[in-house]
RNA sequence: GCCCCCAUCGUCUAGAGGCCUAGGACAUUCGGUUUUCAUCCGAACAACAGGGAUUCGAAUUCCCUUGGGGGUACCA
């Protein structure tokens, strides 16, 4: 596709400091990262971390350590074109602090209001508030209503040397309608009277405003195509005006459908806390991969690999125009089927890993059992993990003792009883060789013939005594590994268990 | 209120006028395998929001309605 007048692919994410990593954020920044591959342009991280009050070093460090866990990285901006010398406020690490171009924001709002494009504005906010209040007596819409445009440039002058504060607004001129072609919507129009009024772009302390300081900061990092979430639609129409005011190429834009929770509410850290944080997968256990897959799948299928792609297969044949319009509702379990795909098809030193840093038993220093010991045990419940946090609750029988509490002991009943007391006969016999677990298995049939039960009936009992589970590896697997005393002392426990019980 | 965006199974999606009695995946349910559990295999359930218009023909184009969401700051 013809891209359009920029020379290069070039996209961004920009986050804010201003809270955990956001899955909504990864998203768009995946989106950004396919979009860039596919076209082999660039992808860059800015940090707008103008909000002094809500910005903090900790979330900056969460969202950095977040990025790098997702094995997202970005490429470092050269020396722009438009702008004169360097980058202000790039970074070693490539990343654009927001916060260090303020000067670079301020030059251009000097020459807005040369070009008489923007204007001072010095109605203060009890003036402005009566003016809505009037609006809103009136039946009309509240809006600011361009007032300063009339002052004169001797009765700015004026004020100005008084040293009254005041804002800069940006001169939107007659109504018109601001129309983008957008890469995912089609054809968007928003007309510049519903825009309520000439917006400031600088506040009275000097600071300029985001949809100004995006512009300019986007601009000279000659960001091509701009994806965002679709909240920022009518954001979209405020900085086109400013491209125009500013004579800027004006970059492609694509606005992403948000992540929804089942209420159809937009995925947020207020209502919905941890579930929006990345760190919380992080913690729990899910793969990186995994993730990443979840959160692209959300709106995109790969028509060559279908569910299951790597960030690198997605672009492949990545088509930001068939990016899904409608929102994604944030679903657990498909993202749990997925990282239960990923984790079934780690190898084992990979999984040993994961499963040691999840898990309080010693895995890989365990005076219990050897390595390959080790390695049968965690591969046999390798595919029943939904998320790595689960470790212990599957194998934490093979390492400590447990009491059965009444809810498991329901299910080993009268027959388990004699189940149980007929096992550990045969045990005591000597006729089961425990290193063997046909051998063991074997037994347990005979078990079976011999007091006409099967299935359930048969094996939960033992199992239950066992392991205080009703599912897990084969049970010859278990008694292998766990030996012929350990089994025995269970199985009398259970039963002294069942008889206090009864 | 005003502006904008969106609308296919419960969920994510395929579908760019006839290939659609609408396909796949997750979830759910039921079978088979495993004398248990997990895995695996098979099957079932289940959707074009409603109404008009265009057309020989519409899930697909247009309009309206309804529903949902986003925005509406000297926040980002």
């Amino acid at each position: 596709m013809p891209l359009n007048a920029f020379p290069k692919v070039r996209t961004r994410i920009a986050p804010s400091p201003t809270g955990n990593l956001h899955l909504g954020t990864v998203r768009t920044a995946l989106y950004n990262v396919l979009f860039a591959k596919k076209h082999q342009g660039e992808f860059f991280f800015r940090l707008e971390d103008t909000d002094r009050q809500r910005s903090e070093e900790q979330f900056t460090q969460e969202i950095l350590e977040g990025f790098k866990w997702l094995n997202i990285s970005w490429d470092t901006p050269e020396v722009p074109l438009h702008a004169p010398e360097t980058l202000v406020g790039l970074g070693e690490d490539g990343i654009v602090r927001q916060s260090l171009r303020e000067a670079v924001h301020s030059s251009y709002i000097e020459r807005l209001i040369n070009e008489g494009k923007a204007y001072r504005c010095f109605a203060t906010v009890e003036e402005l508030d009566a003016m809505r209040e009037a609006q809103k007596a009136r039946k009309e819409i509240e809006k600011y209503d361009n007032r300063s445009r009339a002052l004169s440039k001797d009765d700015s002058e004026k004020l100005l040397s008084e040293g009254k504060p005041y804002v800069v607004r940006l001169n939107l001129g007659a109504d018109h309608v601001i129309t983008w072609l957008d890469l995912i919507r089609g054809e968007v129009s928003i007309n510049t009277k519903d825009l309520g009024g000439d917006p400031v772009i600088q506040k009275s302390t000097g600071q300029v405003l985001y949809n100004f300081a995006v512009v300019i900061d986007d601009y000279e990092m000659q960001i091509s195509h701009i994806l965002r979430g679709e909240d920022h639609i009518s954001n979209t129409a405020k900085q086109i005006a400013i491209y125009e005011a500013l004579n800027f190429p004006i970059p492609a834009f694509g606005h992403l459908p948000l992540i929804f929770t089942k209420d159809k509410q937009k995925l947020s850290k207020r209502k919905h806390g941890d579930i929006a944080s990345v760190n919380t997968y992080k913690t729990q256990g899910y793969l990186a991969k995994a993730l990443v897959n979840y959160l692209l799948g959300t709106s995109y299928n790969s028509a060559k690999y279908g569910e299951i792609f790597t960030i690198t297969e997605g672009a492949e044949d990545f088509q930001i125009t068939s990016v899904s319009k409608s929102p994604a509702i944030y679903d657990i379990q498909k993202l749990n089927w997925y990282n239960r795909d990923y984790i079934s098809k780690l190898n084992y030193q990979e999984i040993l890993t994961y499963v040691s840093r999840f898990s309080k038993f010693d895995l890989e220093n365990n005076s219990l059992f050897n390595s390959s010991q080790i390695q049968l045990i965690v591969e046999s419940i390798q595919e029943s993990l939904d998320k790595f946090e689960q470790i212990d609750e599957h194998i934490n029988y093979f390492f400590e003792d447990f009491k059965l509490d009444d809810s498991t002991l329901i299910t080993i009943a009268e027959e388990g009883k004699e189940v149980i007391h007929e096992f550990i006969s045969l045990i005591e016999s000597g006729s089961l060789d425990f290193a063997d677990q046909n051998s063991i298995k074997n037994g347990i049939n005979s078990i079976g013939e011999k007091l006409n039960l099967k299935g359930k009936k048969l094996f939960f009992p033992i199992r239950v005594a066992i392991s205080a589970k009703t599912s897990g590896p084969e049970l010859g697997f278990i008694a292998v590994l766990l030996g012929k005393e350990k089994i025995v002392e269970r199985l009398n426990s259970a039963l002294l268990e069942t008889s206090h019980r009864n």
